[in-house]
DNA sequence: CCTCTATGAGACACCGATGTCTCATGATTA
DNA sequence: TAATCATGAGACATCGGTGTCTCATAGAGG
């Protein structure tokens, strides 16, 4: 059984905590030993080395599982229905519940792009559709490129995440937080209409 | 002459061609090698090692280097003075031209504080004051830390400065594009008072 | 009891980055 | 011209991370 399915039983529990473990590590720096790593997954660096050959397929392994989270996320926030405003609502709740995945995959810009090129345009297409979409509606802020504003809404969620682990920002507010600076910007004014 | 000040003439030149170059790699590889920098800024390597010790002697100094640039800005920027609107328009406006140097200072979080530990709330205190101030004024967002809101702002223009990096954004119209999205958020709407 | 599996500890060689060194070459200055 | 300075090229040893290996152990399942 667990012979056959390497993602289930003592053998993938064992692989998600070195994916974790990696991820939260080289979070916080990406230059960051794979002794660090296995230290921090609590396994040798034996162990390490069985399930990961070497560094680049540990890194291609962490980004591809966050990218996974990431998207599932973004399925789930269902951003293609409803009013656009809502629906970044939903996106940036559900965005801020992985923030681990965020931190990790935004703690260096080039990795996506350098481990998985081209998948920029891949998962996070209906972030863009979404933003068009509003922006189609007259809602959102035109003249700005879609890909730009989805960057910067990462952004966004990626300080309310940091700020959280930091400990600048109460860590259930965050979203709230974003999404109230994303919608009303720094300016104090009535609330606009969904 | 140029023998008694290291920051004058010849020595002075290689000197900040040197920290520059490591700025522009070390934004985008912060695995770089001292060769690649050496390569980028045309010196040889013994050269850099003339200059800088090691490798930790030259990261303190970009660092350094870039806190004083940026810190430059935020003074010339004035955001004590006049409405806090305005101020800052002016701010972001001045970051956006130390582009660079944002791009490096924050393409990894925790460069600053390992190597200048403590000067998280130092030459960018007038900036936490601006934002204080507008909020006592009860034109800018209250309720969320000043200094949230300090690195949601500083998020911005480093993803506008990416932008400009990337080609997704016009470089000429970066700063109008931060400070549009920052003041009126995503939302469509008429512009706030000054 | 025996076997298979997963694991940790450690030894080992390899490689690339690093830091120090010397030497030769232009450029600047006295 | 002579002396000094800044530099590049390159040799060199060192160090630490990496990847591979073996061996011993513990647990699960037959």
């Amino acid at each position: 059984m667990s012979s056959s399915d390497p993602h289930s039983g003592v053998r993938g529990r064992t692989r998600r905590a070195i994916l974790s473990a990696a991820a939260a590590v080289l979070a916080r720096d990406r230059t960051a030993t794979l002794a660090d790593i296995a230290r921090a997954a609590d396994v040798g660096r034996s162990t390490l080395h069985r399930y990961f050959a070497d560094r680049d397929d540990l890194l291609r392994a962490v980004v591809a599982d966050s990218i996974a989270a990431i998207d599932t996320a973004i399925s789930d926030a269902a951003p293609e229905q409803g009013p656009p405003a809502e629906a970044v609502r939903r996106l940036v709740t559900g965005m801020v519940d992985v923030g681990d995945r965020v931190l990790f995959l935004f703690s260096d810009a080039h990795l996506v792009e350098e481990l998985y090129p081209g998948s920029i345009d891949g998962p996070d297409q209906p972030v863009v559709d979404l933003i068009r979409r509003g922006q189609d509606e007259g809602v959102f802020l035109s003249g700005v490129p879609a890909e730009w504003l989805e960057t910067a809404i990462w952004a966004l969620v990626y300080t309310g995440c940091e700020g959280a682990d930091r400990g600048v920002l109460p860590r259930h507010g965050v979203a709230q937080t974003v999404v109230h600076l994303l919608e009303n910007g720094l300016h104090v004014r009535p609330p606009a209409t969904d």
